[in-house]
DNA sequence: CATGAATGAGAATTCATTCAT
DNA sequence: GATGAATGAATTCTCATTCAT
């Protein structure tokens, strides 16, 4: 892996690991295993590394689509798939949240942050529509908001708790939005 | 306004406006009006200026709650309730989270917040029972974590947005609600 | 007792408890049970209590001295005397030393600690004088001094190991002293 | 010389200048010219500091004492030797006596400095031996401590007048050392 | 006179960033 | 290119001193 990436990596782990704030240059160099200097060689500075990571989520999460079959109707529905994209997804968001706040020049990450969001649900629909092209437009983009809704809130919860999702509540938010996409 | 609730509330202030980590002690100091060693006679260190704020959130929920009046059931249900206390939510779970993020390493804060979200939880579900005495614990419970759910997403949403939760978005939602109400 | 003394006594037992530094003005004042305003309508500032404490020491010293009956020649000679005036000395050689090191106008401080310290010695040799009137003033300085250097040795070696002056050393001190004495 | 070196030699030069309180990072720092920062890529915190100095002590005063010719029976008894050493010495005694009334409050420097006075005075005990090898180990632990006694009682002196050790009182002391290990 | 709230300078420590090697 | 020593601004917290009441 090239040095840019590399550097990346790391810095994506520290922040899960520890939170955007203990994060530092030096902890990062140190699990890249790299020299603090060596950094500065490939981002301006430490926000732009924040920045350069919220893109990834972006480019690591259409990817991860692009990967996975199509959900097949006839099977139950399963928001969270397999644990790993949701063991992902949490990082990814709790990444979100922990640099939406921690920003120093609050308007700047939080438009970027807003833009990775809009750009990752675009993805989405867009796929669902070539899934069901009879399926109205704005059907697809509620049922997904809401879902989306109900994906953030579990993550708050589990951050909030400090526990991880059992089976018993991916059932239940599975059934529930089941629901609504039939009530729909 | 004594100085202990002015310093509070400047602090409150700062931590919404900048995240947590931002809101240094000097920042509390200017915001309140008053010097950085003053904070120092009110409150013995940052944490417990934390702490208060944490505590303070399940105590004005907890009035809020009793002051309105009890929800009429021929009534739609609206679980935003007057934009005000709604702003108010807002503010208060952004800053639960931002407090939960920065309380990767620190066990005291992620304890603090648990408890502050339960205190809450519990509260709400008995006010529920008195007005609905007939319904079962559990179906409440659930009633109450879905709607949770949903309110903790919007909430992350709009912080991600940047904007704030307007007519169309209110109406949607209240009638999610109301479908899984009716459905359960 | 007046206020002024008051808070001398205050500032003296903090010092001897805590140490130059850790002896805060709030400290003194709560020791006085006085506010820590009212002690600068005594002192004009910190530096010029610690000025009244050893000007005090002189002053206290020099009272004990009039208040003990004379030395008998035919008795052995104890130069700790009453274990009180030991605890009294020991404490007022330590504030001398922690004054003298924690000065931040080390001169100043010097100077003063080295005046008392002459003063008490010149007052000794006059009383030492009165009582052996035939005996050279020369030899009475001599014993006196050396008496000292092994005092202030004691003083030293007690704070740095941290235990209390007990009866085998205090008896080969006085034996010690005692020969010097006679081979003068 | 070496980063670490030169910043425990400007802490040396601080703390013999000013006192252990006002030795302060700064201060060190500017007497090394280096930035504060820089100080704490070489030691950990400031207590580090003071522990390598003290270490410093010991390693300075045992290899002192292996450079020395060893005393020669026939000669009369200097216990100041070289002019240079006694300067040494009383900075040492000086900073160990500040270190140890700064620990009042903390018993690792009380430990560290009973250590560090108990490890120079087996050494010189074990040296002494080797010269006398007839001689009773009480003797000689008895004759040190003595000698101890009057040093450390000259250094304070010495401190508190603000002067150095002359011709005629160095004579005195050594005459009077000399007396007691005969009179043993 | 007396209080204690308020101030602000200064202490230890951390960390993003730079730059000589 | 790569390193890591060096910098200095910022952070939390303490405390002598002042001053309105």
């Amino acid at each position: 892996m090239n040095r840019h990436d590399l550097i990346l990596r790391a810095a994506r782990a520290c922040m899960i690991e520890k939170g955007f704030h203990n994060a530092s240059i030096k902890n990062i160099a140190a699990c890249a295993n790299v020299s603090a200097g060596l950094i500065y060689r490939y981002f301006e500075n430490k926000d732009s590394i924040i920045e350069a990571l919220v893109k990834n989520i972006v480019h690591n999460m259409k990817s991860h689509m692009d990967d996975k079959p199509q959900h097949d109707e006839n099977q139950p529905l399963d928001i969270f798939q397999t644990s790993d994209f949701f063991a992902d997804l949490q990082d990814n968001i709790f990444m979100l949240m922990d640099i939406a706040s921690a920003a120093t020049r609050n308007t700047r990450y939080k438009k970027l942050v807003a833009e990775t969001h809009n750009a990752l649900q675009d993805d989405i629909v867009r796929r669902e529509k070539q899934q069901h092209p009879a399926m109205d437009e704005s059907i697809i983009r509620t049922r997904h908001y809401v879902t989306t809704l109900l994906l953030d809130g579990v993550i708050v919860q589990c951050g909030r708790k400090g526990y991880a999702v059992d089976d018993e509540l991916r059932q239940m938010i599975n059934a529930i939005v089941d629901t609504l996409v039939h009530v729909k």
